[in-house]
DNA sequence: GCAAAAGTGTTGGAAATACACCCATGT
DNA sequence: ACATGGGTGTATTTCCAACACTTTTGC
């Protein structure tokens, strides 16, 4: 959460209201949404230039209090409503952050949501500001204890796209099995096998073939394929034995 | 959380401060702990009779408003202490709960924390009071949306016994096979087989056999085994390629 | 016709599963 | 001596990993 960040349905002096409740003994609650998008082969995050004293050049996540009559889900969608103008993307609550000084205005409970968005479709709706993508990989810096919980968060995105078919929400409806294994190698940091790659999404089931084909390529051009979630039946949590330390 | 069970270090009145809270806009925040036990090759979890009007009848989790000057960690600890008396417990954030009227005495965003006690351990300095150990799968009704906590909380720990060792921290510092393998047929509720569990354990290198064998059992004692931490160095976090959903 | 990526099967090894008999102890 | 669960090995199957050539398009 960056504080002094209006945000469309602003509440003034948010600062303020912390410092107050601080003196009181009560600890405030926030939300910070770790946006992840997929572009040009490479892992994404949507932040914003912090803009509280002290961090002027540190990068924030995108975040805000919880109002009184919403609930965490609802604070979460709200604040990726306001930010990217996109209402139907993926969103997870990942974990709570609550160290004592982890925020400077004052004591505040944070829960970090991460929420994957196709790029191309957001792209458009983006409000002309201060909010910028950026490669995961590379980010050096950040405000308060935020590079954490974008780690935590990227941790979680990697463990997570290898046991739910939740990775074809950073992709447009329809993608070629290329740049699905491309959204693959890029978040988990390895090579495949493009032959294993694809007979194991095949053997999944989730995948519908559109008819159409990848256009504008210099080479033949790939089939595209949008993802099925009505196949998506979990069939069957087979192997109870997972056991692997 | 249950409200007006009074806790070794009370805050007086904390229904009185919530309604407070609620009426200036402000949200509460709390820690409920699911702690759970294995005995009688049944998996338990430490349950309070709730006092809050209208809850009478009901159980709750051990919980408490988070202070002021204490981190979540800190604060599901010292619930931990209060309650239990131990404080050498594996203790981790499961997620967070912030419906709207989630409880009744006004607006509280909770953070539940799983913890693993031994219940053999635990049993002697447990306070005489009203918090006693029940069956898992048995619970019918509880208080507030306990019961979707506690489900929750379940449902990570069947997950998480399969990908971490921490199964160990039910169970005696020396324990058999057998009760190992009781523990993991009771929290997944599946049958195993003796030799393939066995076969398991031991390949992971995690078991050091203390020397010492079963007493007063009425057939050929096993060998006691102690968890080796040490050993447990994530020896390479092999397959990138989980994808299985 | 050449460059570039799409598309496609087979094989060998490792890990998971299924399965049955002898052993040590208490009664 | 017998009842009870402890302890052990092997054969089968299933899943994963490695690997090379032909096809289609744009230039």
């Amino acid at each position: 959460m960056d504080l002094k960040t209006p945000s469309a349905s602003s509440h003034k002096n948010v600062s303020t209201i912390l410092k107050q409740l601080e003196s009181d003994g009560i600890i405030g609650i926030s939300v910070d949404c770790v946006i992840f998008g997929f572009d040009d082969n490479e892992l994404k995050v949507l932040l914003i230039k912090s803009d509280l004293e002290g961090f002027e050049d540190k990068f924030s996540l995108l975040g805000d209090l919880v109002h009184n009559h919403e609930d965490l889900d609802q604070a979460a969608y709200r604040i990726l409503r306001e930010r990217t103008g996109m209402d139907d993307v993926y969103l997870e609550q990942v974990r709570s952050f609550g160290q004592i000084g982890r925020h400077p205005a004052g004591r505040v409970v944070t829960i970090a949501y991460a929420s994957l968005v196709n790029i191309e479709h957001h792209k458009l709706k983006i409000l002309a500001n201060e909010v910028h993508w950026h490669r995961v990989t590379t980010i050096s810096e950040m405000a308060f204890d935020h590079k954490t919980i974008l780690m935590v968060c990227y941790e979680w995105l990697q463990r997570r796209i290898q046991e739910h078919p939740l990775g074809f929400s950073l992709l447009p409806k329809q993608f070629s099995l290329r740049e699905l294994q491309n959204l693959y190698e890029a978040i988990l940091d390895v090579k495949l096998d493009r032959r294993n790659f694809r007979k194991k999404f095949f053997s999944m089931d989730l995948l519908e073939d559109t008819g159409e084909l990848e256009t504008d390529v210099p080479h033949r051009p790939g089939k595209l394929y949008r993802f099925n979630y009505d196949k998506y039946k979990k069939k069957e949590r087979k192997k109870w034995f997972g056991i692997d330390f």
